[in-house]
DNA sequence: TTTT
DNA sequence: TTTT
C-alpha cells in the first residue's frame, strides 16, 4: 500500500544499460550503502543494494553515473523470483527507482574515470549553491521565521525534542 | 550513507519471535505490499517483503501483530548472504525495522483471530524455545531466503544490528 | 504516528550554533531544495526549509557544514507557534533532524569558504568509493543475483513497472 | 534536490475542496501526527501539519477522507510566502501530497459520520462554489497560515505544482 | 508460501 | 483552532 525507499551510496561498478525486446531502456547498478554502525569485529560494513531504472531515467543514469560515484535514489522495493537451473526458486530484491540524483559530477569525483567521456551537462542541476532565493534579501525586519525573530527560538530545555 | 525504507502492508502470517543464544529477541514477519499498478495481465500484484525487528520492538510486534493486520514499518534495507549447501552464495534482503505502527487493532480487524483473542501482551506469543519453524513445515531444503535455511539465521549476538 | 522527512539541498548560510540555558547545543540552518519542476514563468525555484539539530549532532553540523554545501537531512516535521509582539500567533515549521550527511567536504566544495576554517575531519565518512566489498571479486560464477544471472533479467515488456 | 515526506496521522477536520479559476481541484486538510515522545509536562503532543492535494487526488481525498480518519500521506515540503496586510512576509509550510492512503474506511472508523454516510464518491463533497470557509468562521484576521488568509490561497493555475 |  |  505504501512502499518508499531512499538511499544514498556509491556505485560498485558502471551502470549497465540494456533494452527490452520492445526497445525500452533499463539500467541496473548496485549501490554500496555504508551501515550506520560497525560490526562486532569493529569493521565498517556496507549493504550492496541493486537498483533498476527504466526509460528516460535509465538512459540518464547510464550517461551520468559511473563506478564510485555518489548518488541518491528514490524508489520502491520490488521482489521478483525465478526458478534457477536446479529448479529452485530464487528471490531477487531490487529497488525500482523513480528518481536518481547525481551527487557528484565527473569533475567533483576525483577518481579514475576510464571511458567515462565526461557525460553531458555535468554538474547540471545542483549548480545552485547558497542564497539564490532573493527572497531573503537585506532589509527585512523580523519577517523571516527561519531566523532568530527576536524571540530567540524559545530554546528552553523543555523543548528538547528527544 | 543513508538507507531509509517506509512500508505499509499486511502480514502474510503471524510474526515469529525467537531469541538469540544470548537471549535477545528477534521477530520476523513478511509484509504484503500491494503494487501501485496492475500487471499487464490486469492483475493487482504485491511485493512480499521480509521484515526483522529486534529487542523490545520484537516483543511488541510478536504481541500485537497477527496475520492479515495492516502495519507501517520504518527501517533500512539490509542484504546478507550465506553459502547454501551447494556452495552457492544466497543473498537475503530484509528490512530491519526500527519503528512499527499497528494500523489495526484486534477489534478493528474484523477477521477470525483463532486463539489469538486479540489481547495485548498475551504473554510472549509463540515465544521461541524449541522448534519455532512450525508454519514452514519440515522438508524444505533451503529454497526460502526469508527463513532459517538450515543455517538458522546465524543469530549470534554479534549480529545485532544496533 | 509516523513523521519522516528526507531532504537533500544546500545551506543558504553558515549554520548557527547556540546553547540552551542548560547548556544543550542547538544548531539551525536552512536548506535550499530545488523544486522538481519549473514555475510557469519558466524559472527554477527552491523551497527554503529550516532545519534544527540538537546535542552532538548540532555540534557536528556546526563544525562541518557551511553556506553552499550540499547535505542530506533525515528527520521529522515539527510545528511550533508563539505569539508575536502584535499578539498574533505565528506558526513555525521546522525539520528536526536526527541524521545529517555531509555530501561535500571542504575540499570537494569548490566555492569561496570565507571564515570557514576548514573544519575537522574533512571528507570523513564517505571516503569509500567503488568496490570495497571484496564480496564481488573475480571468480564468481553466477552467485551474484544483482547481475545478469545468465537469466538475463527477464526483461520482457510485460515487466514494465509503471 | 530531494524532498520527501511521509506522514501518518488523523484529520483534524473534514477536508476542504476548492477549485482554481481554471477549474483545477485543490483539497486541503490538516493531519494531527502524534509526537514520538512526551513533553516535559508528561503530555502527549502532536504536530498539526497542513496537506494540499491537487486534481484527481484532491477529489478522491474530498470524497473519502473525514475528520478523525487515519491517513498516510506521501509528498514534499513546500514553503510559500505572501505579504500580509501589515506588510509582513508570512511563511506558509505545507506538504504537497502526491499519494494518500486511506487507512480507515467509513465502516472501520467507529465514530459519528454526520451526513457523510461513508459512501465513495458522494458527488463532490463540499465542492467549492461559494463560501467554503464554514468551519473557520468569518472574522479572522489573518492569524491562520494554513488557511486562505484573506489572500485566498492565490490559487491561480500558475501555481500548479506538477 | 503469501495479505485485504 | 485542532485528531485518537
Amino acid at each position: 500500500m505504501l512502499n518508499r525507499v531512499i538511499l544514498i551510496g556509491r556505485l560498485t561498478r558502471d551502470p549497465e544499460l540494456r533494452y527490452t525486446p520492445a526497445g525500452v531502456a533499463v539500467t541496473q547498478f548496485t549501490l554500496a550503502v555504508d551501515r550506520p554502525f560497525s560490526s562486532n569485529q569493529g569493521q565498517r560494513e556496507a549493504d550492496f543494494i541493486p537498483v533498476v531504472t527504466w526509460r528516460q531515467l535509465a538512459e540518464t543514469c547510464a550517461n551520468y553515473l559511473r563506478k564510485g560515484r555518489l548518488a541518491a535514489v528514490e524508489g520502491r522495493i520490488q521482489v521478483r523470483n525465478y526458478d534457477n537451473n536446479e529448479g529452485r526458486k530464487v528471490y531477487v530484491t531490487e529497488v525500482i527507482a523513480d528518481n536518481v540524483r547525481f551527487l557528484e559530477s565527473a569533475n567533483s569525483a576525483n577518481r579514475e574515470e576510464g571511458m567515462s567521456s565526461g557525460a553531458m551537462n555535468q554538474g547540471g542541476g545542483n549548480s545552485g549553491g547558497g542564497n539564490r532565493g532573493g527572497g531573503y534579501g537585506g532589509g527585512r525586519d523580523n519577517q523571516d521565521p527561519f531566523q532568530d525573530d527576536g524571540k530567540p527560538i524559545d530554546i528552553s530545555d523543555d523543548d528538547l525534542p528527544f
